[in-house]
DNA sequence: ATTATCTATAGATCTATAGATAATGC
DNA sequence: ATTATCTATAGATCTATAGATAATGC
């Protein structure tokens, strides 16, 4: 049964679609080839037609998730007349905290690949770090370039340690509570001008498209 | 072949410590039964008389790391003339970033856990978050109760996620930064008195003991 | 006699491959 | 005729168990 080479083009796209949610919601280890071939509706037998390995997919995957969650960072951004604060609210969130699936590399993945010896994967993640300080590096205030670095740097690990906690407790309130106190503290820190830091504001409400 | 007693205890003692270093290594799918037990000196057919399950094991295992980290933190900060900065110090730290086996559970194997379903599991990360939560309570400086929790909560997500980022960033210097910067961002914010916002101090020795 | 650990293995996975099949595209 | 996917399976794991063995402890 050969296919035309259209349709050959949607399922591989379909294949590295299916593996950037699945490895994010279960981990690198925790999907096989055939439950995931399954999940993209196919058999298990065409996939080292399309990739060389599964460590090869796993680059794409991330790959891919990662240019999906920036391509829509940026069109948020770009919408916003506060990128920062549009930024922090989708990336602290209770909806990004429960759709790892659809989230950050960073946040999902990034204890599992530093364990992969896979120097490609390793390196991959590697620029996805780079591209987020830049990327707040460009929106926090400070004084001088070397300021807005640092204050970049630090703000991305409490993004991220604060999606990780939030994700592995079980108390919904302690949860919900990081989640809120990391998200005003970002917001008082950085933009102070827009969000004063009242204690407890709840952005709940879930956007169009995709968080961070 | 029985043992003695004591051995017996010996022998399961042995097998949680090797358990707490080699998950923290690995990742919890990341080590089999086989080379665990091998690797503490035993044939893996010992396993289920000691233990209930695999998950029964990683129960105790992370009991186990959480414990020895925190009697050695105790330790450092009852010694110490300026806690905060010792716990910092010793968290944010390019030898804590480089021995993950005797390092937080939290940083190790916190998105692994959150993929768990193992409810056990999951309730004893949320206890950690809290110990940790009260700890840094107990060390930040603040008006009152509730901004001092909540700073605590904003350092605890900072330190995290500067260990997990700077593991997985395969460049040293970008590693080094991360872990550089975080340090003196967290002492600047909650410790000014002591540890002036320099630029980059690095703690580079190691301490006698373990770190956090 | 009891029992902790040993050797050995069952059954279920996992990654990867071999050969068959059937529709595209020359 | 070519080739993308299918069915089927190999070989290596993994968790868990069964029965043998041999030293403790009554």
């Amino acid at each position: 049964m050969k296919i035309s080479k259209e349709t050959v083009e949607q399922n591989r796209e379909r294949v590295i679609d299916t593996a950037a949610r699945l490895f994010r919601e279960r981990g690198i280890d925790g999907i096989g080839l055939v439950d995931l071939m399954k999940a993209a509706g196919l058999t298990p037998g065409g996939f080292y037609r399309q990739f060389k390995s599964k460590d090869d997919l796993v680059v794409q995957a991330v790959k891919r998730a990662y240019d999906d969650m920036s391509a829509d960072l940026g069109r948020r951004i770009a919408a916003s007349d506060d990128p920062l604060q549009t930024l922090v609210q989708h990336y602290v969130s209770d909806y990004h905290r429960d759709d790892p699936g659809h989230g950050c590399s960073l946040a999902a993945l990034a204890a599992d690949a530093a364990r992969h010896d896979d120097p490609v994967l390793r390196e991959y993640f590697g620029n996805i770090v780079t591209n987020y300080i830049g990327l707040l590096t460009a929106l926090v205030r400070g004084p001088d370039a070397v300021a807005k670095r640092s204050a970049a740097i630090a703000a991305l690990a409490e993004m991220i340690g604060s999606v990780v906690l939030s994700r592995v407790v079980p108390d919904q309130i302690l949860s919900g509570e990081i989640i809120d106190t990391v998200s005003n503290d970002l917001m008082a820190r950085h933009a102070p001008s827009r969000s004063a830091p009242t204690g407890d504001t709840k952005p709940t409400k879930r956007p169009k498209e995709l968080p961070a």
